[in-house]
DNA sequence: CAAACCCATTGACATCTGTCGATGATAGCG
DNA sequence: CGCTATCATCGACAGATGTCAATGGGTTTG
């Protein structure tokens, strides 16, 4: 099916309200690996999982990644990241790059602000890697 | 309940088959944070969680948190674990010990040899945190 | 168009981390 | 009581990681 078409079905768009989706986002996420204890994680099995575990493995990236999640309309510009978490603005981008590159969130640029968002279904994905036999 | 007391109900008790329980175990482990979807997460609670997922991040530890739940009787001596996982018994051992501190395994002493086993509840802390809105 | 703003990228640096080989500490065995 | 088996710890080392200051690339505004 292919990610959203984005909302270009209707008269003239614009420019700044679309997104040029990231193409490259979610793209192994989906639940990688069957639960932890149902089953002998395979090796490569492992290194996926591990890599989404270690996005999470950092006190700013789970602040940043928390952020996000209760934002009110779902997403946040770097602008507005910045300062809750205490840290360089390239220091927070560069967090930022990590979450979306281990596809659990999503990045989408507007006008001259790039807003970041969570992965729902990324989440999810883990908790269940982690779910009871 | 407790911890199964192994095989040793029957007859005398062979003193080699007595756990003596590493008393310092699942110290600040038992759920940790509100999911981070529920409210911002706190400095100090991003810090422990964090810890906590670094302990997953890697494929190796992974691997052996996978073959602990699935053990049959719930534990494995690290004799058994070294050539799974292809590393160094040092090696092993010593992701074994980040594993136990941070709360996400339990290290105990049979004969000589040493059983390590996961603890759920620690896994299902994490669940919590990943939880959704 | 120039200035201001927002964000990503780069270079540098200190720290952390995974790995191995070697050694040390106990416990069981002959 | 020495020998062996099992596991932990140590020292060393290469590679990964978090951080900042500085720079660069676009975008909006005056």
């Amino acid at each position: 099916m292919g990610l959203r078409q984005a909302t270009v079905d209707d008269e003239e768009i614009d420019p700044m309200t679309v997104r040029e989706l990231t193409v490259l986002d979610q793209p192994e996420v989906a639940a990688c690996c069957a639960p932890l204890s149902a089953e002998v994680l395979s090796a490569p099995g492992a290194e996926v999982l591990a890599r989404q575990f270690a996005a999470l493995a950092d006190p700013v990236r789970l602040r940043l990644l928390s952020l996000l999640a209760t934002a009110e309309d779902g997403a946040v510009c770097v602008c507005d990241l910045t300062e809750p978490v205490g840290r360089t603005q390239g220091t927070v981008s560069h967090h930022l790059r990590i979450l979306v590159e281990s596809g659990l969130a999503t990045s989408e640029k507007r006008g001259r602000n790039v807003w970041y968002a969570v992965i729902p279904a990324a989440l999810e994905s883990l908790r269940n890697a982690l779910a009871p036999r």
